[in-house]
DNA sequence: ACCCAGGTGGCCC
DNA sequence: GGGCCACATGGG
């Protein structure tokens, strides 16, 4: 099995809506941060919160009282830190553009790349989410996920992030809308897997249990 | 009562 | 460059 042939299985059994639904691209950049390590669910929770108390905007959230914020991002875990790097990302984003993201994000792509990786809190997967979701580049996201499956699949292996994403790039039209959908098939897939429900049908799918932690 | 989640950063060798 | 750990709440 390739990679064509895996997503055009995943196609078949899912039939996905939008995957990143979001107002703005500065509530992106918030529910990458926010999404680290969590689910969705507890991610639109924190985001309401903030959406109710004005927070979603650059200069709010850049002023914000701490303990306040903390509240907010308290059910997607980790609240502290994600609060704390949530609120200098915005004080970045004041101080440097003009409480513009579209200022910060308009950019070479490789170079908002750059800028974002050199924020605290945010890594290649996180960088990659915000330009792919955010920002609308063709930028591949290599979740660990997208990870687990295709070396439980067979289709490619490697512990490096970069590799990864190095690969699904070369094997796969530079299209923001195939990245998108490629990724979203991933995790679901994933979510669905066998860790949680034994012999699920995502495991059919890929001929093999597909994501779980252990087999 | 376990195990994991749409990661990141710091520290160690 | 890799391996291990803290960070913390919520769902299965």
């Amino acid at each position: 099995m390739d990679l064509e042939e895996l997503i055009s299985a995943l196609s078949e059994e899912y039939d996905l809506g939008v995957w990143w639904p979001s107002e703005s691209p500065f509530e992106v950049m918030v529910g990458a941060i926010l999404t680290q390590q969590t689910n969705w669910n507890s991610v639109s929770r924190s985001l309401e919160m903030m959406r109710r108390g004005g927070l979603l905007e650059v200069d709010k959230m850049a002023e914000c009282d701490l303990a306040v914020l903390e509240e907010m991002v308290r059910p997607t875990g980790f609240y502290r830190q994600k609060a704390s790097r949530l609120r200098s990302m915005a004080g970045h984003i004041q101080r440097n553009h003009g409480s513009d993201v579209s200022s910060l994000l308009q950019g070479e792509t490789m170079k908002v790349r750059e800028e974002l990786l050199s924020l605290p809190g945010i890594g290649n997967e996180t960088a990659d989410s915000i330009l792919l979701f955010g920002a609308g580049r063709p930028k591949f996201v290599a979740a660990a996920y997208v990870s687990r499956l295709l070396d439980r699949t067979g289709i490619f292996s490697s512990k490096d992030y970069m590799d990864l994403q190095g690969f699904v790039e070369s094997e796969l039209p530079p299209d923001v809308t195939a990245y998108r959908r490629t990724y979203a098939l991933c995790v679901h897939h994933c979510q669905r897997s066998c860790l949680r429900r034994p012999r699920c049908n995502a495991c059919a799918i890929a001929g093999r249990c597909a994501t779980g932690l252990r087999r």
